[in-house]
Formats: C-alpha cells, structure tokens, sequence
DNA sequence: ATCCAGGAAAACG
DNA sequence: CGTTTTCATGGA
C-alpha cells in the first residue's frame, strides 16, 4: 500500500484534522482507519507515528487534500499571541485546515446553521445517498457529492426526505443559481476577502458565519474567523471579557469579535478559530 | 416538557 | 435602519 513518511517539521494529525468538526464525510474506525469520499474518489487512510498509509488516490492528492504542501510550524508560531491560545495549539499540534470539495462545503455550511455536527453529518450523508453516484469500494458502497443540477433537477421531494427542514428552499435556491461550479469557484476565488465574503452572502441561506467557514475551509482564506456560539463564549470569556453577552448574536457583536481576532492573531486568525474550537470543553 | 445545536431569513418597530 | 422572532429537526 502507497505511503507518505512526513518530515519532522511537518507536522501533521490525521486524527486532529478529519475530527475537528471542518468536514462531515469522514468515518474512523475503531483501528484507527479513517474512510471518506472526496470528490469521485473513496480514500482510506491511517496514521502511525510519522508515516500515513492510504488507498484510493495518488500521494499528491493526499499532500494537496490534507495541505501537507502548507508551512505550519511558521503559521503556528504566528498565532501564538497568549497563553490562552498556546495551550490550545499545545493539545491539537498537527490539526491543519483541509481543501474541501468547494460546492459541497457550501451545502454543508447551509445545511449547518443552528444545528449540531452529528446531525449535519447525517444531512450531507442523505444528500449524497439520494442524489449521489455509487461507488463501490472494497465491497461497500459510497456516494459521490452531487453537483447542483443533480439536486436541482431531481424534484424538491427527494431534498425534502434528506430532512433538512426549513434550509431546503435556502439549497435548492443556491443549486439553481451555481450553474457552472467550476466559474463559480473561479469567480469567488478571484476575489478579495471581504469581497468574497459579501458574494458568498446573496446566496440564501448563507450569512456571515456560513461565508466565513467556506472561504477557510474551501477556500483558504485563512484570515475568516468563522464565530458560533462556542467561539463567541471563548472569546467573551478570554478576551473580550467586557463584551456583554446577548440572547442572539447581532452583527455589531460578530464584527466586533472576528475584527478583534484578525488584529490579535494577525492573517491566519482562521487557524486560530480552528485550534481554539478543536481545543474546547463541552 | 424544555433547552440546545458550527445561524439566517423574515418580521418588526 | 438595527433589533427581535421564527424556522425544522433530533438529542439530551
């Protein structure tokens, strides 16, 4: 079986990255296997030690996918502004921020909103199941992610049974109006950050955290700094501790947080979210 | 039963 | 305009 021996300065943890909680189709087993789709392709793959044994695509796939290619030590150090965030990137060393499949991360992001990750993790599955391509891969069947005319074009009863409740219209809107995939990555990849941001926004069912999560997780716009609630309590309660808490997060209160966090952590405050969200208790 | 979860749209003043 | 209310789903 193909492998990859990481350097020692590479760091890299194939259980901190695909456990986080920034992609929703991957599946470990109890040895250790880890089993997901990306894209047309079923991988497998584990880590021991320094050395990751996969199946299912090249080596410079999995280099490209996992972001080996990214310098981390120099980003890590860049972030380490406190005591706070040091233990956090002291307990999750070798998490690192993935290249997702660009439109299936926006579905999951819409499908993510006011929800939990087991149960956003069951959506993207249903969705794969129904509207996906089959493959079969050591005797058990797989689904592609299907592209936006599949979901569209298959009648709206079908998204209905994936049990997405009310942000079905916010999907079946967005996979009508991303016709092209490939000149929609295009475009928002050209652009700027906040410019991104805003144009990921007038799809429906994407606001300010949704458009934060895609352009970091799919787009490695790595100065988003995606605030839930469990980011906002971290920040509220080591950070901005005069900021008073609110019933709903407002938009002044989302601003005010991630324009504190681009200037505390600097430009990749996103892997700073990262390891303080992966770092949380509860 | 009540509250909560990787929030956002719609309604409201 | 900024702020509050509603939304569907399942687990605790």
């Amino acid at each position: 079986m193909p492998d990859i021996t990481l350097s020692h300065n590479q760091k890299f943890s194939l259980d901190q990255t695909l456990g986080c909680g920034q992609v929703f189709r991957w599946d470990r087993t109890d040895d250790g296997w880890w089993y997901g789709v990306v894209g047309e392709r079923v991988i497998r793959l584990r880590q021991v030690g320094m050395r990751l044994t996969f199946e299912g695509a090249p080596a410079s796939f999995i280099t490209h996918y996992f972001s080996l290619d990214v310098d981390l030590l120099p980003i890590l150090s860049s972030i380490d502004r406190d005591p706070f965030i040091h233990t956090a990137i002291s307990q999750c060393t070798g998490l690192r921020l993935i290249r997702q499949p660009k439109w299936e991360c926006l579905v999951s992001y819409i499908c993510s909103t006011n929800s939990n990750i087991p149960m956003i993790r069951r959506r993207i599955a249903t969705i794969a199941r129904q509207f996906g391509k089959e493959i079969t891969f050591e005797d058990k069947i797989y689904y592609t992610f299907p592209d936006p005319l599949t979901m569209s074009g298959s009648g709206d009863h079908i998204l209905t049974d994936c049990k997405l409740g009310y942000r079905t219209p916010y999907v079946l809107d967005t996979a009508g109006k991303i016709t092209d995939v490939r000149q929609w990555e295009d475009t928002i990849t050209a652009l700027p950050f906040e410019d991104a941001r805003r144009e990921l926004m007038k799809l429906k069912g994407v606001g300010p955290k949704a458009a934060d999560c895609i352009l970091l997780f799919a787009f490695q716009k790595y100065e988003a700094f995606p605030v839930d609630i469990w980011i906002r309590r971290i920040m509220q309660q080591n950070y901005i501790k005069t900021l008073s808490i609110t019933s709903t997060l407002t938009g002044w209160e989302y601003d005010t947080i991630r324009r504190y966090a681009k200037n505390h952590f600097g430009e990749y405050c996103g892997y700073a979210q990262e390891y303080l969200y992966a770092a949380r208790e509860g």
